[in-house]
RNA sequence: CGGGGCGUAGCUCAGCUUGGUAGAGCGCGCGCUUUGGGAGCGUGAAGUCGCAGGUUCAAAUCCUGUCGCCCCGACCA
C-alpha cells in the first residue's frame, strides 16, 4: 500500500522555528522532517528517516564496491581504551562521559578508532588475514562548545567511519586509495560539490591527511586553492621565499617610539620620525611578537613567543598545528606576572644588548617565527624598553628564532606551494576525512600480527570517515528554494506524491488507483489523500521536497493527471500511464 | 570561556517603558459552507508569563539571584 499523508507522522509548519538559522534547518522542521530534542541534538520523523537511510544506502553501496564489511559497535564503551590510547585525557571536554552504579567510568564515543583496533586484535593475528576494511555507520557524541546550524554541527551526529588495516606503507597507500575513490564516488552520486583538500593530520600522526570539503558559505573550514593545489588553511605550508640581501642595511638601532600601541600608529610613527629615502615604512615593515601559552600533555604551561609580520594576523589554528600535542591559548595579563622580562607592547627578539628573545638568550622564552621573517629581512620590533622600537633589526643577524612555524594567516594571493600561481580562499564544511593513521594506535593497544617471516609486526592503519547526517543537511542546503526542499532523486524520501486535488470521491479513488498501479510498477509512492483544500496540499507538498508530484484532479475521470517537476517548476498534463516514465 | 539577544498558548509573536481582568495570527476541537494555491462564517478548548526570592494593597511588567535557549567569537580527531 502506498503512504497516505493523511495517515504519515508529520507536521509541517507554516512559519520558521525561532531557533534556527540556517536554511537546512529551518527548511527540515519545517517541512517534518527533524524535531529539536536538546542543544545540537534531533529527534527524527519519518520523513527524515527515510532520507537518511537512503543516503545510508548509497554508502554502503560504495563501501561494498570497495571491498570493507559492515560492522556495528556500541555508543556507549568503558574508558579502557581510551585511557591506553591516551584521548581520554586529551578529549578534554569534548567527550560525553558517564559513570555507571558501579562508579566505572564509560563514555559516548566521539569516534572507535581504539574499538577498531581492538577488534582487530581480538580477532586476527597474520598476515594472511590482511588487507582487512571494516565500517559502521553509527551516532557519535560530542560535547561541542557551541553545537551550531541544526544538523550541521550537532552533539549527536551520524556517521560513517571505515578502518585499514595493513601489513606494511604499500597495503595502506592501496587500501587509502580505495577508500578515497569511494569518496569521490559517494559524493558524485549525491551531486554533492567537493573539494579535496591536504589537511593536518592532527595529534595522531601518520602520513597521508585529506578531507572532503563541500565549498559553501556556512562552512567553517578555510582552504586555499588554485587549478592544481588545494590545501586547509592549517596544512598549508610557506614556500618560495628567498633570502635577502642584508649588507647594506644599517646596523640595528633603538628610538623612542612614544604612542604607538598599534602597528597602524608604529608605521605612521616611523615614516614622520624615521623616514627613509627609498619608500615609505608598511606594515609589513613591522614584526608582530605575539606572546602564547602552551600548555603541554602533562599540563605544564610555557610561554612562547611567535613572530609574524606586522600585515598579517597570527593564525591560531595554524600556530595549534605546530605547536601540537600542546595546546595554545593567547597569553593573558596573568600569565605576564612571570615573566617581568617581558615589556607588554614592547616585545622584539633584539635588544640594544643583543639578541633578547629565544631559549639561549637573556629572556631564556623560547621563540619562533613564520617562514616569511627571512634571513636578511630587517624589520621595526619592540626594542624590550617601555616606549622604544628598534629599527632594522635584521634575521639571521641581529637575532635567529629558535625555530620556524606556520604561524601568519593564509591571504589571497599568496603563492601556492606546487607553483601554480596565487591561491583563492574558500569557505567549506568538512564532508569526509580520509587518512593515514599509520601505527599510532596499533602501537598503543598493542596491534601486531605475524609476518611471512614469523616475526611480530605492528600493523598500520588508515582511518575514513563521513558525517551522514551532515551530508543530508548539505542536501537540504543546496536543494531548495523559497517555496521548500527539492530532493535528488536519489535521496528523496519519496519518488513521487500523488496529489488528490478536488472533493470528489471518484478523485480519490483514481489517485490511489494510480498510486497502486505506480507502486507495482516499484515507486516508492505518497499519496496526499487529505480532505483538505488543493492549496494546503500543493504547499505541503512543495516544502516536503519529493522531487516528482502528480495532480490528479478535474480530469481524473479521463485518467488524465497533471506531472509536476519540483525541480523545473515545469507542470503539464500527461495520461496516467504515461506518468511513470517521468518520475 | 568572552560579547550580544531572547524566555508569555502547540508554533510565530505583541503586551513590559508608565504595575491593576493575559492577548493576536497560525494550529487544534465542533457545526455549516467551500474544494486547482495555506478558504469563509460561527463556536470552543488551550498559558504556574522559565524558575526562586524581594518591593507593593496589587507584579508578565519594578529589583536581586538563578536556569535555559539562540547568535557572533574562542574551541571543534
Amino acid at each position: 500500500m502506498p503512504d497516505r499523508l493523511s495517515q504519515l507522522f508529520v507536521r509541517t509548519l507554516r512559519e520558521d522555528p525561532a531557533d534556527a538559522e540556517v536554511r537546512s534547518h529551518k527548511l527540515l522542521v519545517r517541512a517534518g522532517y527533524i524535531r529539536r530534542a536538546a542543544p545540537g541534538i534531533f529527534t527524527w520523523l519519518p520523513l527524515g528517516l527515510k532520507v537518511r537511510r537512503r543516503i545510508e544506502k548509497i554508502i554502503r553501496d560504495e563501501m561494498a564496491n570497495a571491498g570493507a564489511q559492515e560492522v556495528f559497535f556500541p555508543a556507549l564503551l568503558p574508558k579502557e581504551p581510551y585511557e591506553l590510547s591516551g584521548r581520554w585525557k586529551t578529549y578534554g571536554d569534548g567527550i560525553f562521559r558517564l559513570t555507571d552504579r558501579k562508579g566505572a567510568d564509560y563514555l559516548l564515543a566521539p569516534t572507535h578508532e581504539e574499538m577498531f583496533t581492538l577488534l582487530v586484535k581480538d580477532l586476527y593475528s597474520s598476515y594472511k588475514d590482511l588487507p582487512l576494511t571494516i565500517y559502521q555507520i553509527q551516532d557519535k557524541y560530542r560535547d561541542e562548545a557551541r553545537p551550531r546550524a541544526g544538523l550541521l554541527r550537532g552533539r549527536e551526529f551520524s556517521m560513517k567511519d571505515a578502518y585499514s588495516f595493513d601489513i606494511d606503507d604499500a597495503g595502506l597507500d592501496s587500501s587509502y586509495q580505495k577508500q578515497r575513490d569511494a569518496y569521490e564516488r559517494i559524493f558524485q552520486r549525491l551531486g554533492i560539490e567537493y573539494v579535496i583538500v591536504n589537511a593536518d593530520n592532527g595529534l595522531m600522526g601518520g602520513a597521508k591527511s585529506e578531507e572532503f570539503l563541500h565549498p559553501t558559505p556556512v562552512g567553517e573550514d578555510l582552504f586555499v586553492r588554485t587549478d592544481s593545489y588545494a590545501a586547509n588553511v592549517e596544512a598549508f605550508v610557506t614556500t618560495g621565499l628567498a633570502e635577502i640581501d642584508a649588507s647594506s642595511t644599517p646596523a640595528a638601532a633603538v628610538h623612542p617610539s612614544p604612542n604607538t600601541p598599534t602597528i597602524e600608529t608604529l608605521v605612521d610613527f616611523a615614516n614622520a620620525n624615521w623616514a627613509r629615502d627609498d619608500r615609505k615604512w608598511t606594515a609589513a615593515d613591522t614584526l608582530k611578537n605575539v606572546v602564547l601559552k602552551l600548555t603541554h600533555p602533562d599540563e605544564s604551561t610555557e610561554l612562547v613567543v611567535v613572530a609574524v609580520p606586522g600585515d598579517r594576523e597570527a593564525d591560531l589554528k595554524r600556530i595549534e598545528v605546530a605547536f601540537a600535542p600542546a595546546e595554545v591559548a593567547t597569553a593573558e595579563a596573568e600569565d605576564f606576572k612571570n615573566y617581568p622580562e617581558l615589556t607588554v607592547g614592547y616585545i622584539g627578539p633584539w635588544s640594544e644588548s643583543g639578541q633578547f628573545l629565544g631559549e639561549k638568550h637573556p629572556a631564556k622564552i623560547r621563540y619562533f617565527a613564520d617562514p616569511r621573517v627571512v634571513n636578511g629581512s630587517a624589520w621595526i620590533t619592540g626594542a624590550n624598553v617601555h616606549g622604544h622600537h628598534a629599527i632594522n633589526v635584521v634575521a639571521g643577524r641581529d637575532f635567529t628564532p629558535d625555530g620556524y612555524i606556520e604561524a601568519a594567516e593564509i591571504l589571497a594571493g599568496d603563492q601556492a606551494p606546487d607553483g601554480s600561481g596565487p591561491v583563492e580562499i574558500a569557505r567549506g564544511m568538512e564532508i569526509g576525512h580520509v587518512f593515514q593513521l599509520g601505527r599510532f594506535f596499533a602501537d598503543v593497544l598493542g596491534l601486531q600480527v605475524l609476518d611471512q617471516n614469523g616475526k611480530l609486526v605492528t600493523v598500520t592503519m588508515g582511518s575514513y570517515g563521513i558525517g551522514v547526517t551532515r551530508l543530508l543537511a548539505i542536501l537540504a542546503e543546496e536543494n531548495n528554494d523559497e517555496k521548500g526542499l527539492i530532493w535528488p532523486k536519489n535521496v528523496a524520501p519519496y519518488d513521487v506524491q500523488i496529489v488528490a486535488a478536488g472533493k470528489d470521491d471518484s478523485i480519490l479513488d483514481a489517485a490511489l488507483a494510480l498510486a497502486g498501479d505506480l507502486e507495482s510498477a516499484g515507486f516508492d509512492v505518497l499519496v496526499d489523500d487529505r480532505a483538505v483544500s488543493p492549496g494546503v496540499k500543493f504547499a505541503d507538498a512543495e516544502i516536503i521536497g519529493v522531487p516528482s508530484i502528480v495532480i490528479v484532479g478535474r480530469r481524473a475521470g479521463e485518467q488524465i493527471a497533471e506531472f509536476w517537476n519540483r525541480g523545473t517548476g515545469e507542470r503539464k498534463e500527461v495520461h496516467f500511464s504515461e506518468v511513470a516514465a517521468l518520475i
